[in-house]
DNA sequence: AGCACGCCGACT
DNA sequence: GTCGGCGTGCTC
């Protein structure tokens, strides 16, 4: 693997530093530089800050904002590489983009502030100087493992060779064996390019040669990689990888964090022979540090991880791979208000290098690239292998509804029989925790809420209580209604998954059915021992949440059945359709994967919704038409752009203020508009009061750069917070 | 984000 | 008379 030159060719720096902290102080601190420290730009140092030492990166030159007699002294450099030039100008890009503070940018990068910090080593144990006094069967089985030289660690060693610690101390006290330091977490294992892998499809190996080829001839730029479910695009940007790694250079797969399964881990490597470095939350603190310096080292070649590996210290990226890249999990909610997807573009543009974006229903955004011939496009027509996309049915519920107090109807039950009657699966799918989303008194009409938050309690019939999905807040079931005291006058309304899976019991008494959803499943290995009671057949019918939706294959799977379609297709959001689209087109991709054909039944209100017409037809292209029209007539995005203004307080009055305040300040005229103020839609929210701004702007106008001037011309009250969300996904 | 300083209630 | 609640404000 090559050094990157980075930014350890920039001249070292003399006097003043200007130095990024992990905290939200609004711009870097400059700082004095004692005589005898070289530094450069990206240089990882500990300064003091107020009454304690903090980690901070040199950003540059200092900016003589501050008297030089007022500053203090950088206490020490960390021996490990400059955080490089690109990852500092994007560092600074997603600030300046989202209006971010760039500490807590930085803060992205640095997970934890002692990963600068050396690993510690552990003692291992290698043979030594002498023979031992006494030769005992234990004693020879550890003489063997140590035979060929290596150092191990004590505890290997004695489970290795079935013996307990006692032996290996004895043996170290005689000289037998030898005590020295290995490091905790050696490299990780180069992936071996030029292996064989699966086999390629003709579909495939096209695709994957034209992708590949674009990363040997060492073109920048970014590649849409669109297939349907089950088409086997990751074998195809493997092929891409490979490529990268043939160049010597470093590769990052960014997926969302759901989709970084054991399975995904498992098809790198059969292609490439190790598993991949991993970047996600799960990561524990030791193996994250060591991770982190085989990054910045060089050593990792390939990264897998969730959208902050984007900011991990690479000195010589290659690829970067999107995956999923319509998947609303790479857009983060809070603190830093980011898409990763685009902010993985911006780095590939910095560092000069190609881009693929992967998915099976591309963003709008994605594919009006491609249209207007920013974005290359490789297209794979059809599923590999012998699998079929499912066959799917609307339900008209206006027509069908189910009986009163249900909601199965009629042909989704009658088709869930008769799968599980021929020996396969059912996975119903519901985006509903608890059991039924509202509790309504029937003498009264009072319907119980939340204390906090302006939203219902959910029933949650299990734990026998009734909970806020917003703040958390809950309470006993009452036995009576809290308004009019009436006695047994409480019904719940709608449907949750706990009262699907109840419905589910009593149509198939006789069958094993299991619910998949947040709040019953705590534990990876929970989750993980129902995924594979599904995939070994011990269920017959599985209920979940979102979570079912993604990353799984089950073979004997053949129906799939969406108890409400319509969730999502309302309220204020733009994007509700086309996120509906790729939730419903995802889940129903679950059936029918091998050898079966899969059905899915969608129940639905509205079925002569262009969603549901163009998912009912399979007919993606007259969906993202039908959308892109009404997109472009409403101005909105890929079309036009958008930033929300969230006001929010613990007092009404202030919160209201602010907000009118703002509104009148707003910057107005023909190609920009601002719209509000409006509650939010979660108008009280964690005993806070919301109110929102929206910003709508033609395509050609710098946001960002709007709402800078706008916001910092207003006196903001130390109790009201102003938030910023440019590009917004999220309208709660 | 921390961590100080600062001004009002129940205790040795 | 003190210990301590967390509101406001600063950190080069």
């Amino acid at each position: 693997m090559t050094e990157s030159a980075g930014s350890s060719l920039d001249a070292p720096l003399r006097g003043e530093a200007s130095v990024l902290l992990p905290y939200p102080l609004g711009r870097a601190f400059d700082y004095a530089i004692p005589e005898d420290m070289d530094l450069v730009a990206g240089d990882h140092v500990a300064v003091p800050l107020g009454p304690r030492l903090v980690p901070g990166i040199i950003w540059g030159p200092g900016t003589g904002t501050v008297a030089a007699s007022r500053l203090k002294m950088i206490d020490r450099r960390y021996p490990v590489p400059p955080m490089p030039a690109n990852l500092r100008k994007l560092i600074d890009w997603v600030a300046s983009y989202t209006l971010a503070d760039p500490g807590l940018v930085l803060k992205l990068s640095l997970r934890s502030p002692e990963t600068f910090e050396p690993p510690a080593p552990v003692t291992a144990y290698q043979r030594g100087p002498h023979d031992p006094v006494k030769m005992t069967p234990a004693r020879a089985r550890i003489l063997d493992l140590v035979a060929d030289g290596l150092a191990y660690r004590a505890a290997d060693l004695a489970e290795r060779a079935g013996v307990s610690a006692g032996v290996i101390k004895a043996l170290a006290a005689q000289g037998v064996l030898a005590a020295t330091n290995i490091p905790a977490f050696p490299r990780p294992a180069e992936p071996d390019w030029r292996r064989r892998g699966p086999s390629l499809s003709a579909d495939q190996a096209g695709a994957a040669q034209q992708l590949a080829g674009r990363i040997l001839a060492g073109t920048a730029g970014v590649t849409l990689l669109e297939g349907v479910t089950g088409s086997g695009k990751t074998e195809v940007y493997f092929e891409a990888v490979a490529a990268a790694l043939s160049k010597g250079r470093q590769v990052l797969i960014l997926l969302p964090e759901i989709a970084l399964t054991v399975q995904f881990l498992e098809r790198f490597a059969e292609r490439f022979g190790v598993r991949p470095v991993e970047w996600h939350s799960d990561v524990g603190p030791a193996r994250r540090r060591a991770n982190w310096r085989a990054v910045a080292e060089g050593h990792a070649a390939v990264v897998v991880g969730a959208r902050s590996a984007l900011f991990l210290p690479f000195p010589n990226l290659g690829l970067i791979i999107v995956d999923e890249e319509h998947d609303a999990a790479f857009k983060q909610e809070d603190l830093v208000i980011y898409h990763a997807r685009d902010a993985a573009v911006m780095r590939a543009h910095l560092e000069k290098i190609p881009l693929i974006l992967a998915s099976a229903t591309p963003s709008l955004e994605t594919v009006w690239n491609v249209k207007r011939g920013r974005y290359a496009h490789v297209h794979l027509p059809e599923r590999h292998g012998v699998a079929e996309l499912p066959e799917i049915r609307l339900i008209d519920l206006k027509q069908q509804p189910p009986p009163r107090g249900r909601f199965l109807s009629g042909p989704l039950a009658e088709a869930m029989a008769q799968t599980v009657e021929a020996g396969e699966q059912v996975l119903l799918f519901l985006n509903r925790r608890g059991y039924a989303p509202l509790t309504l008194c029937r003498v009264c009409g009072h319907r119980v809420k939340c204390p906090n938050c302006s939203s219902w309690l959910v029933e949650h019939r299990f734990q026998r209580r009734l909970t806020c999905h917003h703040c958390g807040h809950h309470e006993r079931a009452p036995s009576q209604c809290p308004s009019c005291q009436a006695a047994d006058s409480l019904v719940p309304c709608g449907p949750g998954v706990e009262r699907v899976l109840e419905e589910t019991k009593a149509l198939l008494p006789d069958r094993n059915v299991a619910l998949f959803s947040s709040d019953q499943i705590f534990t990876p290995q929970a989750a993980r021992d129902i995924i594979d009671d599904f995939t070994n057949g011990k269920i017959d019918v599985l209920i979940g949440t979102q979570v079912v939706a993604k990353g799984h294959h089950f073979p004997n799977l053949t129906l799939v059945g969406v108890v409400d379609a319509d969730l999502g297709l309302s309220g204020g959001d733009p994007r509700a359709a086309e996120r509906t689209y790729q939730l419903l087109s995802q889940v129903s991709g679950r059936a029918g994967r091998a050898e079966r054909p899969g059905r899915a039944f969608l129940q639905t209100w509205l079925p002569e919704h262009p969603v549901m017409q163009a998912l009912a037809s399979g007919d993606r292209a007259q969906f993202v038409a039908v959308e892109e029209r009404q997109r472009e007539a409403d101005g909105l995005p890929p079309f036009g752009r958008l930033a929300a203004i969230i006001v929010s307080g613990p007092d009404e009055t202030d919160v209201n203020r602010t907000a009118q305040a703002l509104a009148r300040t707003a910057p107005r005229g023909e190609r920009l508009d601002v719209l509000g103020p409006a509650p939010a839609p979660l108008s009280l929210l964690r005993g806070q009061y919301r109110v929102r701004l929206l910003l709508h702007a033609a395509r050609d106008i710098n946001v960002p750069a709007q709402v800078r001037s706008w916001l910092s011309a207003q006196e903001i009250p130390a109790k009201v917070r102003v938030t910023v969300d440019i590009d917004p996904y999220s309208f709660f």
